[in-house]
DNA sequence: GTGAAAGCGCTAACAA
DNA sequence: TTGTTAGCGCTTTCAC
């Protein structure tokens, strides 16, 4: 008496149920030719009966052509908005090829991300989108032996050539930090995440530029970097604040940076003292009081422009490296066009 | 003359590099006994040098006990922050367990849920996490055969018994409503997702709970359901609002709808006059104006409840399934505490 | 402590 | 049109 043992069909259990052999079974899940309507039919039907699903690692296994149709996504925490925008464009553009998404959270943690992409090297993944931690990533070039198509997104790698899609982080800070020079401040703080980062880097050149071309000195006491999380962001601002001769307007050069600055310009009771401009909008940013002028990025566009890249790498596009900016645009919405008043100072 | 075709190099390579047998090869990757130290060294020293990264499709192939350390997560929308942060709960628990965790959206789609599941099933991953889509999940039972670990997040899937995390959405939508009605509030709006969606047919029983126990009796005009995204809350909001005799205070069921309730208030300059609880947080919800009032759930305990409970399934845990229910509590923040006054009406 | 052989579920090349 | 054989990269069993 044979004990059943409860497992999944295999394309053999298939084969002999439709009394065919596996490699018709094998054709028919494959949509290749040369296969009768009957038999074809026969066989559909024991995939049904015996709740068939295919085991996509084996049939990878032994393909020719190795392709898992599936791609990693490392962003760096999937509930900043910018990330889980950048994901949904990467989606769509995977979901038109039938692609599966891969994404897991670095935490901007180096020893994370190497962590994750051995993982999914390891499951075969076609290919990645990186947003890369503030590491070396020369490693990154021969980490496999072989090369696995790579585009980083957000951020450039460090020390190797490779595709990348950013914002124009330097001129979106010139752009913000002019603005509010329109408006007559000159004494314009600013906060930003951690100068390693790339990013963070360019949009403070960008805001002393703008400040050199207006002539205005950079005071360094107005500067906060490393402001990661909303809660530095209200540690910044108070610092900010604290400060004796004190700022008349801000750039916030992250989301998270517009959401502790604006918490401590209520609470201090400037909301509509001190001129804001942030980097990054923000499902509420026209709601609140007074509603935030920001440097909108296109992080949607940004994912899908990575994803399309990547597909064109995996198709066989072999151009040099390239950069590609996804230009941020200004949305005047209030706080932004403050006035600076002689009065303004705290 | 061979030429050498680049490829990434495999257990065997490894062997042959280090000369000792595949074998051996395998003992020292699954760190198995029985491998002297100085052999040992040979084998890691030939991995570093042809970069072998270990296929773990094809070990998982051979494994007996088969177990792909990765789970999947489909979501709704990836961009809707109380996703990401269901994503996130997950995620902190499965990365205590190397686990993998793939997340895909859904969009609400039944087919897109299908086909996700499949792919992922065909795939292998140990077990799914699911917010199931407004369709019978009877055909879920047994989908591949054999069962495979499911848990249901947010909402409850139809026809099948299966372990589910949610809020206390009846009573949570009470709480909202009962806060307004205590402020005096007679005509409370209600503005919430597709009636077909359990979360939203909960609240919206949990809101006639509140009026019956009030005993004001229910009028079919002030309630709008349908209202998937922000766009659809600014209809539903200019349709409550230009009503003949409008609501004086309004529960919105869900993060989106609160969005777009707001600024149709704004816009109108009611944001002081009608009462406002929204359903989910917000991250700048003290800053709009007036700050707005929530019944918050918990969405990273939602998903890491989840997964604990996937994993808890995963190591044989054999109960039978079970809801689990992560309260939502109220955050009184001003929108919420508007007096009803007579001249309200608009 | 180490290795040879078999086989996981599937596709590729070729034979019938 | 259909089937047979080999083998993908790895683990398992069992022999040495």
């Amino acid at each position: 008496m044979t004990q059943e043992i409860e497992r999944r069909a295999t394309m053999r259990d298939v084969a002999a149920r439709a009394g065919v052999s596996l490699k018709t079974v094998s054709r028919v899940i494959n949509d290749e030719p040369n296969v009768t309507e009957q038999t074809r039919e026969r066989v559909r039907h024991a995939v049904q009966e015996l709740r068939y699903v295919p085991d996509a690692a084996a049939a990878n296994l032994a393909r020719i052509r190795r392709d898992t149709h599936s791609i990693a996504l490392l962003i760096s925490s999937v509930d900043n908005p910018f990330s889980a925008l950048v994901f949904k464009g990467v989606e769509s553009v995977a979901k038109g090829r039938e692609v599966a998404v891969f994404a897991a959270s670095t935490e901007g943690d180096p020893a994370v991300e190497n962590r994750l992409i051995r993982a999914f090297a390891s499951r075969q993944v076609d290919g990645f989108i990186i947003t890369p931690t503030a590491q070396d990533h020369r490693y990154m070039g021969n980490l496999l032996g072989s090369p696995i198509p790579m585009v980083y997104v957000d951020r450039s790698p460090i020390g190797i050539a490779a595709d990348v899609i950013t914002t124009n982080n330097r001129e979106s800070a010139m752009t913000a930090t002019a603005h509010l020079i329109k408006r007559g401040h000159r004494r314009i703080g600013l906060m930003a995440d951690d100068s390693a980062i790339e990013t963070a880097a360019d949009r403070y050149q960008g805001y002393t530029d703008a400040l050199q071309v207006a002539g205005i000195p950079v005071d360094p006491s107005l500067v906060v970097m490393g402001v990661g999380t909303a809660e530095d962001a209200v540690v910044a601002a108070n610092r900010l604040f604290d400060h004796q001769n004190p700022p008349t307007a801000v750039f916030a050069g992250r989301n998270t940076a517009s959401i502790g600055l604006l918490s401590v310009l209520k609470e201090r009771g400037l909301s509509h003292r001190v001129g804001v401009v942030g980097m990054d909008d923000l499902d509420l940013a026209d709601l609140v009081d007074p509603p935030l002028t920001v440097m909108a990025q296109d992080p949607i566009a940004i994912g899908s422009l990575a994803a399309e890249k990547l597909f064109a790498r995996l198709d066989g596009d072999d151009a040099p490296p390239a950069r590609h900016v996804v230009p941020a645009r200004l949305i005047e919405r209030g706080s932004g066009e403050i006035q600076f008043k002689a009065d303004t100072v705290v």
